[in-house]
DNA sequence: ATTACAATTGATAATCATTACTAACAGGGG
DNA sequence: CCCCTGTTAGTAATGATTATCAATTGTAAT
């Protein structure tokens, strides 16, 4: 049961790539509608779950949206903007995080863990300060 | 634009508090049916928004799944089990992630984070356990 | 008490993201 | 060339949640 690299794959995870950005099934349909007009948004979100299932994307869940997708599978965090809903890499130390120094008193086997990190993202941010001045003019 | 404190609003937050889990909206309407057997169901989504906008109970938003909520609203992190979904508290030193000390050279203001660990929970590790046996046989 | 009004409710429709289904198609061995 | 299995497009179905709305309730002012 191996994956044939189908055209239809292979522009869904080239567009990913290209991106440099974390992007939802819809978002990457929209891209790859450009390419490709008759491509079915079920065939993104079944090779979006193939492809991730293989190991060549990574799948993020990230609080209360959208899934999205990464093309870096290397083990990295994300932060989101609260208000645009944008999820970018972070640079924090995974290694300060040590799941076997870490209980659950409920007997789990701990295989993954994941730091989530949320805020404003700039471009946000100088949207609220500009209606803050708007209020106070 | 106050919140009365309304009998389903009392029972929900009192059915939540005295389960001592993370339920989701769907099981506390099922235990609140009990006691208030005509309680509509948005009722109690509703409330649980309310409530947890109020500050009185947490918003759980694990990795692809239903909404959970927790009548401890101090900060904490959670678990959860792959195999069954169940959400559990964590005992995870959150002093280790240092927010400040954390960049995404996109500028974005940090307003939180939390840590999501996953694994087996030790009834699934049992129930997985005794496949095993079975198969060896 | 009576009226007045905003908050809340129950019931249900609508939405959103995702998955399931199905008939048609494609590509590589035998 | 034919068969087999994987894959696709198109669409229906699902699951979780939110929106709508008329009816009800609680509180406050008269």
């Amino acid at each position: 049961m191996h994956m044939r690299m189908t055209s239809q794959r292979e522009i869904i995870l080239k567009e990913l790539q290209d991106s440099h950005q974390h992007l939802t099934a819809d978002e990457l349909y929209e891209r790859v509608k450009k390419i490709m007009p008759r491509i079915s948004l079920a065939t993104v979100y079944r090779n979006l779950e193939t492809l991730s299932e293989a190991g060549i994307i990574g799948k993020l869940e990230i609080s209360g949206r959208q899934k999205r997708f990464d093309s870096d599978v290397h083990p990295h965090d994300h932060i989101y903007c609260l208000e645009c809903h944008r999820v970018d890499n972070i640079d924090f130390d995974r290694n300060l995080v040590n799941p076997s120094a870490v209980t659950s008193d409920k007997g789990y086997r701990i295989t993954g863990y994941r730091v989530e990190f949320k805020g404003i993202c700039a471009p946000c941010r100088a949207i609220l300060n500009a209606h803050e001045d708007g209020d106070r003019k």
